[in-house]
RNA sequence: GGAGAGGUGGCAGAGCGGCUUAAUGCGCCAGAUUGCUAAUCUGGUGACCCCUUCGGGGGUCCGGGGGUUCAAAUCCCCCCUUCUCCGCCA
């Protein structure tokens, strides 16, 4: 959600922050709502006044003075009446409208329609060139036992794997290797709710709009499954009005992870690409509202994924996110993508945004600076380690000539000192 | 799932139809006093919306939403949530 008070004063600059996220947004529309809403508060509020005056004097007052108050009184409850209910009727299209309002892109957002606009800014690494043929992740996986779709199909429907044996104890190296580089860089750890409300999802700015991607449990329990931990991790922090002492707020969390995705029929179907259920660690950042200590964070929280990818020895490049392919929360967003061989090019594995107060101002999430003003905090977040991606980025591009896989060093102490895993095929 | 008790400002906690402009305490801020710190005394201390001649004025907010009333923190209904006991349970 963006400030009420920003459309009114920069409409222009609104819409063409819409126009350049490629969002459609009645501004006018709002505009207009907002107009009749400024024309009815302060007659709303001169009735009230004077009915609590009228309240007061009823108190005192005489018994003949009371049945003309009380005459006057009735007046103005009928005015009211009628007022209240135009700025209730108002009030009910303004609201969902203003959910929708996007937030502005950064002029630093490239222009562009969909991913393929998406500006790289590095690389790191070089794609290994193999001297035999290469598998892919599905092939390794098959036949080392450690995957087997045809079974995670039969128990939970397509697009759910079941890792097992050493690759389960290679995701889980790999989440605990996330977990703890962030703890070690200053990041809480928590263990968050997977099943929430509605309003959590409202706060971060997945409703309205990202409803179709999202699990829902049946109305005697009325619950979404999250697709990230980013939804409760950041809630935690909602509706309460921080000490500028404790802030930053730097938290990480790992969780199951659920998207329906609906409208992919037949992409990425093979492997563990596109799944329904994965493992992440997740980080989230909240501080003050300062455009530069924003950015600081992001190229941070950029740096924490990097980092996590070097250590793994795993190529990968960074881009510049789009308008078009930026959500409407977003001011920027830098993709991290690794590289894997069986796509022959890179695929996303981290997504790293920053929201300034649009998050914070939709959860109510506050601070009073040293002067004792209270603002929106800004928040932000990115992947660490999101366990299926980064699976098929650590088989293909790790693979050995006979189906090992070599396990990257920092990985080790988390695998009981295995150099390498799986048989000789 | 059953029974009961609660949810009031940063925190604790009173109020249970109009003397509420939400008492009081703690915390916090400022001033006074005092070698310093501490203590003591005095004063101040919220969020949000609208208007403003920028001095200020008006309104909303007592978990959330409806309702009754001339008037609601206070009465009624629904929902959320916390605690206690019982049941079930990793």
């Amino acid at each position: 959600m963006i400030d009420i008070k920003r459309i009114r004063a920069e409409p222009d600059l609104v819409k063409a922050g819409c126009a350049k996220k490629r969002i459609e947004c009645d501004i006018d529309r709002i505009l207009e709502l907002d107009a009749t809403f400024l024309g009815l508060s302060p007659k709303i509020d001169e009735l009230r006044s004077q009915q609590k005056l009228g309240s007061k004097e009823m108190s005192k007052a005489t018994p003949e003075r009371r049945v003309e108050i009380l005459e006057e009184q009735r007046g103005l409850k009928e005015q009211l009446r009628a007022l209240e209910a135009e700025m209730t009727a108002c009030q009910e299209q303004l609201q969902p409208l203003l959910l929708t309002v996007p937030n502005l892109p950064a002029e630093a957002v490239p222009e562009g329609v969909d991913d393929q606009d998406n500006v790289e800014l590095k690389k790191w690494g070089t794609p290994r060139s193999f001297d035999f043929a290469p598998r892919d992740h599905v092939e390794i996986g098959e036949a080392q036992g450690w995957l087997d779709a045809e079974t995670a199909g039969r128990i939970a429907g397509s697009r759910n794997y079941i890792s097992m044996g050493e690759l389960a104890r290679l995701e889980h190296a790999v989440l605990r290797f996330a977990l703890d580089m962030m703890i070690d860089r200053g990041f809480s750890p928590a263990i968050v709710p997977v099943l929430v409300r509605a309003e959590p999802l409202w706060g971060t700015g997945y409703f309205p709009g990202g409803g179709d991607q999202i699990y829902h449990t049946d109305d005697r329990d009325d619950l979404y499954l999250v697709g990230t931990a980013e939804v409760p991790l950041t809630s935690i922090h909602a509706e309460k009005i921080h000490d500028i002492k404790n802030l930053p707020i730097k938290l990480v969390a790992h969780s199951t992870c659920y998207r329906r995705e609906a409208g992919t029929y037949g992409k990425d179907t093979r492997g563990l690409y596109r799944v329904h259920q994965f493992q992440k660690v997740e980080q989230v950042v909240i501080d003050i509202s300062d455009e530069k200590r924003s950015l600081e964070h992001h190229h941070m929280i950029l740096q924490n994924a990097e980092d996590l990818l070097q250590a793994f020895d795993l190529p990968y490049r960074v881009v510049n996110v789009c308008g078009g392919d930026l959500g409407a929360p977003q001011v920027q967003k830098f993709d991290v993508e690794t590289w894997m061989p069986s796509r022959d090019g890179y695929g996303e594995t981290h997504s790293a945004s920053r929201f300034h107060e649009y998050q914070a101002r939709r959860l109510k999430m506050r601070y009073r600076d040293k002067e004792g003003k209270v603002h929106f905090c800004h928040t932000l977040n990115n992947t660490v380690a999101a366990s299926s991606r980064i699976l098929i980025a650590l088989l293909e591009n790790h693979q050995l000539e006979d189906g090992r896989v070599a396990i990257p060093e920092p990985l080790r102490k988390h695998m009981g000192g295995l150099e390498v895993i799986g048989k000789s095929l």
